[in-house]
DNA sequence: TATACACCTTTACGTAGCGTGAAGGTAAAG
DNA sequence: CTTTACCTTCACGCTACGTAAAGGTGTATA
């Protein structure tokens, strides 16, 4: 397939000048050019620019860019596990951001306080990436930890009401959800009304709530075929719809 | 608590650079200037400094950011509930774009073939963001929709074949894990066997497999306690050590 | 008390990655 | 034959700082 420059601009969002500039840097160069002088891209080019742009969305500067790609030891291959590292990095730090942002809603709120160090957490993007491979280790050792104590840490301390409280929810989640279930509607006042006890009860059990985390396990319930059977035994159906139900109360649909 | 140039730069990972210019101006002004000259910043301008953060995080210009936060109409409140929109559909471009390097890493091995089209997706953030009120809805209508597709398709496509692999593999998860767990070490051969075992499993349910997803999965087995005491009911501490070992053969991990 | 050293200041020039005209040639449709 | 939608080169402008240069300040130590 062939490209004219505005044709190629639109099919990867990016504008005409980004082309005419990346021409001149010799960063990508026209398969040809045509008898009156428009510039041809083709199929190497289109192949290249994907790249271009990961790179670049990666933050990498356009020379930097030029040399990757140029480069005698340049592996498409290990280029791509590159990116696929660095992005899901970048997924990370979005989601420290997320924390953050929610955090501070919460402060707004006079839920919570925070500390300096808190309110800038995730934004220090750049001191991470540049310490990287020197404290590359200590920090996933680190954060691996924390990870594993969050997750004990709760059980651990409930008491015997917290627990028969929890055991409560339970059953109440199930009776009615199977009501819920009939009506056929997620979004309506009874499923939302599950979605919330379903809230209380994780809440027992993470140290703290995330519509996100909400709605991940809530899609886990359906991905993961044995957690399908545990719902749809009590209800057929009942899984997707309290996967349903939890992304429209958790706002992630609709 | 106060805070120098240096000091205040150091917490929130900008350059003290960054300061002199947000004073220049007027984004960002010290509290006071003490006899010395110096910059000293107080709370109000920590917390104004976080704000400027996540506006410029998400892709404002700084006069934008400064009209937002002197207009009359500014509520901090609203202010960071649209950040927390606007990161969560910066999420959703990352979750693209890591499936399209994924896609791409597929197509590098001849897996399968891409269409121009899908070679860009997840680049075209302006447009999405431009037509998003337009659009909006549509689109989260059909992304939706897509989810649930995704859920659903892989089940109802199984033959008899795969239906009795799948449950031999859960027997060899089960008894496999049993003696994993004792050895107590989530990285040792017998334990990333296991987590290996357990990729064919859910490799089998999912139509993509990716490592953030199977360690999504693993972390969710120790967040819900009900499936917590599925796995510990087989062997106590089972479900924390089928996290560790995923976690380690994700790469998610030391 | 000197002096080293880590801070802070202002002034000023540099630059990456385009955006945005201006002035003009070309292709395809009506 | 004209309109409209493309394409070209040339060139200046802009944002958000980075990076010296030249010099003042605070304080711990020789």
């Amino acid at each position: 397939m062939e490209y004219t420059i505005n044709k190629l601009a639109k099919l990867a969002g990016v504008s005409t000048r980004t082309f005419r500039y990346y021409d001149e840097i010799d960063l990508l160069k026209p398969a040809r050019i045509n008898s009156s002088g428009y510039r041809i891209y083709g199929e190497k080019q289109v192949d290249d620019l994907q790249q271009i742009l990961f790179y670049r969305e990666l933050g990498l500067n356009l020379d930097a860019v030029k040399e990757a790609m140029t480069s005698p030891t340049y592996d498409l291959y290990k280029s791509l596990e590159g990116h696929r590292e660095k992005l899901l990095a970048k997924r990370e730090h979005l989601d420290q951001l997320i924390t953050n942002v929610e955090k501070t809603i919460a402060k707004s709120e006079g839920r919570i306080t925070m500390t300096d160090q808190e309110k800038f957490e995730g934004f220090k993007q750049k001191m991470i990436d540049e310490n990287e491979e020197r404290y590359g280790f200590e920090i996933r050792e680190k954060y691996g930890d924390e990870q594993v104590d969050k997750s004990n840490r709760k059980l651990k301390g409930m008491t015997k009401e917290d627990h028969d409280r929890v055991e409560a929810l339970s059953q109440e989640i199930l009776t009615k959800l199977r009501e819920a279930v009939d009506t056929g509607e997620p979004a309506g006042p009874l499923a939302q009304e599950v979605a919330d006890l379903h809230r209380q009860w994780i809440s027992f059990y993470w140290d703290s709530y995330s519509k996100e985390a909400h709605a991940g396990l809530a899609q886990m319930y359906v991905d993961d075929p044995r957690f399908t059977a545990y719902y749809d035994k009590n209800k057929p159906g009942a899984a997707v719809f309290l996967r349903d139900a939890v992304l429209v109360y958790t706002g992630m649909k609709k």
